[in-house]
RNA sequence: GGAGGGGUGCCCGAGUGGUUAAAGGGGACGGGCUGUAAACCCGUUGGCUUAGCCUACGUUGGUUCGAAUCCAACCCCCUCCA
């Protein structure tokens, strides 16, 4: 089926045009439905983590697309299946976390998607939902009973979760392998709750999507539906989310709305267009004339992604003040308050503060020896002059008329260390 | 429970007594080129008070002037058998 103007609903006919739709199961009925009534969805989010990150960018669009649409988002936090641990994507088993570390998680992650999502009691204000619910009472005997007997060990071998482990002989615990069969018993338990017919999540989650569904099909003769996206790769084939320092997060408190703002500003030419379709809200047409741009002129439309995107997340003036501390600092080659700022006791600065651990402390650097490698590759600026010996000392005179130290990493890690 | 194989730096993976902080690759970072892009070229890639010292090859002991390399026990993983 020729996917890009047969749908009638306004959901699959935005996901479709942005570019989040990578399979569908029966595509036609669900989008019937989607046209015809209000529906529920929902994706599953993992309490592995402290925060979310880029990569789970796509389901948090999906939800919000999903709502731009009329429809009502689940946001369906795992605290319960995350005590199992996915086995996809992984050869090894995740070290077990304990209820407090999930707790934890949880509350830390909640926080990003009231920024996408409008949460309430109205038909289409999303739902917050912890499996924990009723995973956490669930029974072994019955669920064996009840569940079990609708799983066929034969198929569970040929998942890639499972089946890769075992081809690459990896360990695979016996509590991981039940980790599709509680993801299946999920989707089962929201559409009775709460009738929800469609779950999405990436590519990978499709088979354990489809357990679900066949899964209620068997119990109760619900007809369920699954929608996956691409897995997000740059054109030069990275998985997104990696940067210098690490995973991008999304909670502000673990990474900065700056390097939110610069990540997306560095991304590759090749991929602006399919981004500010799959993570900002700017219209399609106004996308294709950012799209067209053709050399440095592209630069134009990163920042444009680079600014929605930041808006999205961290709200409209972090964005801009992310842009114009960018602005000062790579065009204008300034320092300029906004880039990420590290206060010392200025009596440290008195006594003399070594170059090396001062980009430590300001966080450019892991280690003086990083911080003296880089030396001696000729990546370290102090207030934009070189730092050529690594022995070199900053004092008070080093302080400049903002009353701050400029550091530079390389071109582009930035920061400032004030006195106070 | 038995037999065999294996656990090396961020990851993969060489290395079977000394010149091994440990080949090679990947990734990452820095420099060059550019447009804060990609590709390409060069360099770096355990820590520190860096001509030196400390920590490191599953864990703990042992042999030795000297061990990732040999021995012992233990832990964990894989395969086959019971």
């Amino acid at each position: 089926m020729n996917a890009m103007s047969v749908y009638q609903s306004e959901f699959l006919r935005l996901l479709d045009e942005r570019g989040y739709i990578h399979q569908l199961s029966d595509a036609e009925a669900l989008d019937q439905l989607a046209a015809r009534e209000t529906i529920t969805a929902y994706i599953g989010f993992d309490c592995t983590g402290p925060s979310l990150h880029v990569g789970h960018m796509m389901g948090i669009m999906m939800l919000r697309r999903l709502q731009q649409a009329g429809h009502k988002p689940i946001v369906l936090m795992g605290g319960g299946t995350t005590k199992v641990g996915d086995p996809s994507g992984k050869d090894e088993a995740r070290q077990l976390l304990d209820d407090a570390a999930i707790a934890a998680n949880m509350d830390s992650i909640k926080r990003a998607f009231d920024q996408f999502l409008v949460f309430g009691d109205g038909p289409s204000d999303a739902l917050m939902v912890n499996n924990a619910e009723w995973l956490d009472r669930l029974e072994y005997i019955p669920l064996l009973r009840e569940i079990g007997r609708h799983f066929s060990i034969n198929r569970m071998l040929t998942f890639d979760s499972v089946r890769l482990r075992l081809e690459r002989e990896q360990p695979l615990t016996f509590l991981e392998f039940n980790y599709m069969v509680l993801q299946a018993y999920d989707y089962f338990e929201l559409s009775r709750r709460y009738g929800c017919r469609l779950q999405m999540g990436g590519s990978d989650q499709w088979g354990n999507i489809i357990n679900g569904i066949d899964l209620t099909r068997r119990i109760d003769g619900t007809e369920l539906y699954a929608l996956t996206c691409p897995l997000i790769t740059t054109a030069s084939g990275a998985k997104m989310g990696k940067t210098a320092a690490g995973a991008v997060w999304l909670n502000d408190d673990m990474l900065s709305p700056w390097d939110y703002w610069q990540y997306w500003r560095n991304t590759e030419d090749a991929d602006v267009g399919r981004f500010l379709r799959l993570f900002t809200d700017l219209p399609l047409e106004e996308i294709a004339r950012l799209e067209a741009l053709e050399g440095a002129e592209i630069n134009d439309a990163k920042k444009v992604l680079a600014s929605e995107a930041t808006a999205l997340l961290h709200g409209r003036r972090a964005a801009e003040a992310a842009a114009e501390a960018a602005r000062a600092t790579f065009e204008e080659g300034r320092h300029d308050a906004g880039l990420p700022t590290v206060e010392i006791p200025a009596g440290e600065l008195e006594a003399g503060l070594g170059v090396l651990s001062a980009f430590v402390r300001a966080k450019l650097a892991a280690s003086n020896g990083e911080a003296r490698r880089a030396v001696a590759g000729n990546g370290l600026r102090v207030n934009d002059r070189p730092v050529s010996d690594p022995k070199a000392v900053l004092g008070p005179g080093e302080v400049n008329p903002d009353g701050v130290i400029k550091l530079s990493f390389g071109r582009k890690k930035h920061a400032l260390l004030k006195p106070v």
